[in-house]
RNA sequence: GGGCGCGUAGCUCAGUUGGUUAGAGCACCUCCCUUACAAGGAGGGAGUCGGCGGUUCGAGUCCGUUCGCGCCCACCA
């Protein structure tokens, strides 16, 4: 159960600090400001380091990519993070609520070419005195110096980066803010290449030269956790290999323009129609190389002529069948997506490839199948179909499979023992909802290689690692020389390897420096490793790791959520949190994902400026953990509503002349009614409570909200009247004292939710935040038993009573001359307790009682106007 | 093709272990300037709980099946 700070005093109001001073007209406006200003200049939400462990609730927030742009789903999805850091809080934990900025990588880098009208040539020297153009042609970038290209990334992150911390803070987001990170600063380099070296020491990280897909516009390796399968229009081709006796062998391929690289064809062992040709060999039309055909079980007959040509490469299958058959490479795509220059050597007929060189794979295709209609070997024309294909998430060209050195870090991938283990792992995470874990599986068992993490980019981490050269000046790639823990963070661009002068770099018999960068993911991967100091700071690190909570949107489980499990299984042998917390994103009202693209992307800037942060957090707390929820305006005016109802209702508990708190006493609630609804609101503390344990803050809002919604609309009507004083000093003392404690209770309830308003409210009479108090305890209510049969009782007499007025059309205010009430002599003795409010409330001049045995009825007699 | 989730009032959603006439807010209709609140208040109408079948004394709730929607994943011939 909760964790139980002292109990407070439950005879007053404790905390009041300050004189009650209400507004005259209280707003809304202007509370997002005022509100944090004032928690910025009085360090609300500074983490303060406890004794233990348990007394801390640590927070892995998501680090967003600053170079990106914030849409209403994200404000859903981190208020849905603020609102549990806010409870956790007021459970009196002290809590680790960092916030990040992911500003390596590449769609920074993107960024900084767009707005600076720039490209990155790390041939260029580096110039001090660069300045970027005034007047940016994105058509026409300039060639930069890397270093130049990464003072510029960090000039415009810092830029965004305060954007972003200002939305945070009108959102009202309770961050320690003095522990905001990035992903590109030095201490979160060294955590990435401490990791890395450590993993490298216990081969976890390893150099491969192996196919790897490709992104041509980027021209950078990709893992697989960044691909996205897409429809793409193709066509097959149904070409002609020849046999010796000069009998056409079809394969149908989508790809003829890979003719030039075919090793081999190949069909399924099964395969009756192709047995005879196993084991002998055609010759490939226009280049006229002898291939093998041979059989393997990855060949589906059904599909095209059910025998394949394998090139290298033209997809995984062609990885596989070239890795497993142990065929030659013959790559003729080079790393800018185009073909090599140079004709290939293996062509026994070079002639057409004069045509191809240095095109790219669309023009090649053109001109190979013109070339394939000459020559006769191109059978009918080509049946357009439309196929899935792979593509980089952030691409928009097909990937191409290269042959590259990369780094590569285990995952399970290849491992059927690691595999199990992170399995392992993601049942001991605790997901939120439960039936998120299934993707988390669906993953992990899906993964059909190790992560790779080298990116032959310029802004990120750079791999710690340098080569030594022969004296031929070739690389050493058997033996890489890592850089010590002690020397981190290391630029080998930069630095010496170790045991090397400068002017040894890139000399025969000297060292060169691996120029590749880390994949993003790498990096944040480490987040709770940066965020609670790991090897900086142990004993930050003893009090915040393993996490408490990972919040996340539920799209990023494959590569951020995965990752991160991954490195801390590696590193630490546990998970990095006990618990994970996803949000579903805000669709449009067509249920479609937001997308820039599609141009329905909500900018939360306007609806808060519209709504207020309250509003807007109210709407995102409706919104369940995981479920996704369309974006509809009306919906924050509810939000609002509730906000400015909580003002006007606490404006009028105060109000009262001579009100003060300090006489607001449980031991002054005597009067029925007051002690029943006090009642219901220890009910209401308890059930909320329980939601909020249980991560279900809409549960907990919706609670609290719908006793809030009865509370003004009928106790506060009923006992107005009392409370003013119009039945003695006693029973007005009752009504006060159990509108204040009752307001108090309630506004503990809403801080989470609204904690501007909440916050304003308080400040009438305290000097401390609100959120700095105790969550409420169903004690601080008293502990009358519940008394349920008054609440429907008085619900039912007011709706009787409002009802007849409404029929006859008149005002509210209109005087009845009789009520006569009929039921069971509980709710008659329940009412009759309550007779004074119920005749004053409703102007009811005489009440009449009959006792019988069938549910209560309420005759309303209208007075003559 | 595999997995997951969702189909309850016009809209957004609640409906705990199956139990009396299925709830809320928004929207809609009628009315009320009542001294906390007109960016308000009161009252009201509105649903064969996607379809079909089954278990049961009883099904929105359990089982099977089917349709529709969304998301995640999947060897590009």
């Amino acid at each position: 159960m909760p964790f139980m700070t002292t109990l407070p005093d439950l005879a007053s109001d404790p905390s009041a600090s300050a004189p009650v001073r209400v507004p005259d007209r209280p707003a809304l406006e202007g509370l997002e400001v005022k509100w944090s200003q004032w928690w910025k200049d009085h360090k609300t939400y500074a983490f303060q380091r406890p004794q233990r462990r348990d007394q801390v609730f640590s927070i892995d927030t998501p680090p967003p990519t600053v170079s990106g742009s914030l849409h209403v789903g994200h404000v859903f999805s981190y208020t849905h993070t603020d609102l549990v850091a806010r409870y956790q809080r007021m459970q009196g934990k002290k809590v680790f609520y960092p916030m990040g900025w992911d500003d390596n990588g590449l769609p920074t880098e993107r960024r900084v070419q767009n707005y600076y009208g720039v490209r990155c040539d790390p041939t260029i020297p580096y110039d001090p005195d660069f300045e970027p153009p005034l007047k940016p042609d994105p058509k026409r970038q300039i060639a930069i110096s890397r270093g130049n290209f990464i003072d510029l990334c960090l000039e415009l992150t810092t830029v965004d980066e305060q954007a972003f911390e200002d939305l945070w803070r009108r959102v009202g987001l309770s961050v320690d803010w003095s522990q905001l990170y990035q992903t590109i600063a030095p201490e979160s380099v060294t955590v990435a290449q401490r990791a890395f070296v450590r993993n490298f020491r216990r081969h976890e990280a390893y150099l491969s030269f192996a196919p790897t897909l490709w992104d041509v516009t980027h021209q950078t390796a990709v893992a697989q956790a960044e691909l996205e399968d897409r429809d793409t229009a193709g066509a097959f081709h149904r070409v002609a290999f020849h046999r010796p006796d000069g009998q056409p062998v079809y394969i149908e391929t989508t790809r003829p323009e890979l003719i030039a690289s075919v090793c081999a064809l190949i069909a399924h062992p099964d395969d009756a129609r192709y047995q005879a040709l196993f084991g002998t060999m055609v010759r490939s039309p226009l280049f006229d190389v002898e291939v093998p055909v041979l059989a393997h079980p990855a060949a589906e007959m059904d599909k095209g002529a059910g025998i394949a040509m394998c090139c290298t490469f033209g997809d995984l299958t062609d990885v596989q069948w070239w890795r497993e058959l142990r065929l030659p490479t013959r790559a003729v795509i080079g790393r800018n997506g185009r073909f090599q220059l140079e004709t290939p050597d293996w062509l026994v007929n070079p002639a057409p490839y004069a045509d191809l060189a240095g095109k790219t794979v669309f023009s090649a295709r053109q001109v190979t199948v013109e070339q394939l209609r000459q020559s006769g070997d191109l059978d009918g024309e080509p049946k357009p179909i439309t196929r899935p294909v792979k593509y980089y998430e952030k691409g928009d060209k097909p990937l191409e499979i290269v042959a590259t050195r990369q780094w590569y870090l285990t995952n399970g991938g290849r491992s059927d023992d690691l595999k199990a283990a992170l399995l392992e792992r993601g049942q001991q995470l605790k997901w939120v909802p439960a039936y998120m874990e299934h993707r988390y599986e669906d993953w992990v068992h899906g993964l059909n290689g190790d992560w790779l993490v080298s990116r032959q980019r310029f802004f990120g981490v750079p791999f710690p690692v340098w080569y030594r050269l022969d004296e031929a000046g070739q690389p050493d790639f058997d033996e890489p020389i890592m850089a010590s823990e002690d020397s981190l963070p290391v630029d080998p661009m930069r630095d010496p390897a170790p045991g090397f002068s400068a002017d040894q770099r890139d000399q025969p018999g000297g060292f060169t420096a691996d120029h590749d960068v880390m994949d993003t993911w790498a990096t944040s991967s480490l987040t709770p490793q940066i965020v609670c100091g790991w090897e900086r700071d142990p004993a930050l690190f003893d009090l915040t790791f393993p996490m408490d909570l990972a919040p996340q949107a539920h799209d990023i489980i494959r590569t951020w959520l995965f990752s991160r499990v991954v490195r801390s299984h590696l590193e630490h042998q546990s998970l990095p949190w006990e618990r994970t917390a996803l949000s579903g994103f805000v669709v449009d009202p067509d249920r479609k994902k937001m997308s820039k693209s599609k141009g329905n992307v909500v900018v939360p800037s306007d609806i808060l400026e519209r709504f207020g942060a309250d509003a807007v957090r109210w709407r995102a707390a409706m919104a369940r953990p995981g479920a996704d929820s369309p974006f509809d305006e009306t919906q924050m005016k509810v939000g609002r509503r509730l906000a400015l109802k909580l003002l006007n209702v606490s404006k009028f508990i105060l109000g009262f002349p001579d009100n003060d708190p300090a006489t607001w006493q449980l031991s002054a609630v005597t009067e029925p009614i007051d002690q029943a609804m006090l009642a219901r609101l220890g009910q209401v503390v308890e059930r909320a409570t329980a939601a909020m344990e249980a991560f279900e803050y809409a549960d907990a809002l919706e609670e609290t909200e719908r006793n809030f919604w009865v509370f003004c609309d009928d106790y506060v009507e009923l006992v107005k009247e009392r409370a003013y004083g119009g039945h003695g000093a006693a029973p007005a003392a009752s009504a006060r004292s159990a509108l204040g404690l009752a307001l108090i209770v309630q506004l503990k309830l809403f801080a989470p939710f609204c904690p501007f308003v909440t916050e304003e409210v308080w400040s009438w009479w305290h000097d401390q935040s609100i959120h700095r108090t105790n969550w409420p305890l169903a004690a601080e209510t008293g502990q009358w038993p519940a008394n349920d049969v008054m609440l429907e009782a008085v619900a039912a007499a007011l709706v009787a009573i409002r009802g007849a007025k409404s029929a006859a059309k008149v005002s509210m205010k209109a005087a009845v001359e009789t009520a006569e009430f009929t039921g069971p002599a509980a709710d008659l003795g329940a009412l009759r307790a309550v007779e004074s409010d119920l005749k004053a409330v409703g102007h009811v001049a005489a009440m009449q009682w009959s006792e019988a045995d069938e549910p209560l009825a309420v005759a309303v007699t209208l007075a003559e106007a």
